[in-house]
DNA sequence: GTATCTATTTATCAAATGATAAAGAAATTT
DNA sequence: AAATTTCTTTATCATTTGATAAATAGATAC
């Protein structure tokens, strides 16, 4: 009955006995790369054998799949917010025009990441509020100072302005929404023909342009 | 142990019997809402309940849930194409300032449609090629022809012209892209402060201004 | 070296999934 | 009205899912 060489052949080689926290750490970063190719209805036996350890060894670092689920999250969006964008967008030391194409290079370089795009839209189409929550946070850290950038280095105070027929943000919007599209069109449809520094820098130039024009418009200020 | 009256009282006196074609077209028509909701794992079973039927009887239209789920693209990609959005882009009778805000106000009331556009996520993010067949398709039968009808409202011809910094189309793809952002923001991230037609007006305005600085620059056809 | 602790696995569960076969019921044909 | 056709349901299967309990095995303490 027994088969003392069967077991010492065919048995694991692989999975060591890791520090808690070690583990943990290696579930939630390989869980990122999973859920970001599978959808998190993606079953988390596959995502055991992506590890190299059983299925229920999850349940004791994480309560349940929804716990996992939840800490991915917040590595993917909370962690990786960078604090030097809004600064440097502040930074009024260099011209708008480069603050906005280095702002551009280094967020696309965060966003358009293929985790983080693909795991943004599994949320958005779960229904979650991540999404929105996280837009909340780009339009007042990020959208809302850039208008004001633009309108000081034209020598406006946001306030004062009265745009002809659309919003104050409209056109910040446009631009963030022209950069972002292409990031959608690299990560989620796979179409690599697109150019996201070629679309930053006409994004931007672009932008600058219809800025400049609106706000010299209404020179009554 | 027979219960005649209670057979009687709590039995379905729902489903009818249908006819083949109308049953067919009836899974179809609600399967498309189903996985706009639920996304392609949604199980057989809950859209036989939003249906009224039981769940083997969608083997009698369908052989497999892959062939469903492959009908609903169909119905809503293929089907929802207008020819007239090409034939009035080249309308030339009309402004081309008119012919781009009324073609994107045609297209836009069909692609912003919460199913159409949730189900093209959930395509892409599934790695089917949907998308990336479907953008090849609005590139040349739309995109393409938005430029030379650019080109030519403003006495170019579109071989002619030598872009500064950029290929010839990506004006048109930042405009698409802003418009098409502002349709993610409303039906997936569930954000209802977006304004299309103000997004449009911003859009067109914005390319045309940019098109025709990009056209007269180079002015030495 | 034995005992204790804990990280990991094996075995297993209940529920849900896509799918099939046979039984039932509403039409249609004759 | 009986027979036949076909639309629909009931019963059921094999897999897969998230999750739990008990057994194993690698550490550390004594």
């Amino acid at each position: 009955m027994t088969q003392p060489n069967l077991s010492a052949v065919s048995a694991k080689p692989s999975t060591k006995r890791r520090a808690p926290e070690v583990r943990k750490q290696e579930v939630l970063t390989e869980a990122i790369l999973y859920f970001a190719d599978e959808g998190f209805d993606g079953g988390t036996r596959g995502l055991a054998k992506r590890i190299g350890i059983t299925q229920p060894l999850f349940y004791r670092y994480f309560p349940s799949k929804d716990d996992l689920v939840n800490e991915v999250y917040r590595a993917v969006y909370l962690d990786r917010w960078q604090d030097s964008w809004e600064v440097n967008l502040r930074d009024d030391r260099q011209p708008i025009e480069a603050r906005l194409l280095q702002f551009y290079s280094s967020y696309t370089g965060v966003v358009f990441e293929r985790n983080w795009l693909r795991i943004y839209f599994f949320a958005g189409l779960k229904g979650l509020d991540i999404n929105a929550r996280y837009l909340r946070r780009v339009e007042s850290a990020l959208l809302i100072p850039i208008w004001a950038q633009t309108c000081a280095a034209f020598g406006k105070s946001p306030s004062g302005v009265n745009p002809t027929a659309h919003k104050a943000n409209d056109l910040v919007w446009q631009m963030h929404g022209a950069v972002f599209y292409h990031g959608i069109r690299q990560q989620i449809y796979g179409d690599n023909s697109v150019d996201i520094d070629a679309a930053i820098q006409l994004a931007v130039k672009t932008y600058l342009v219809a800025a400049k024009a609106a706000l010299m418009a209404d020179d009554h200020t």
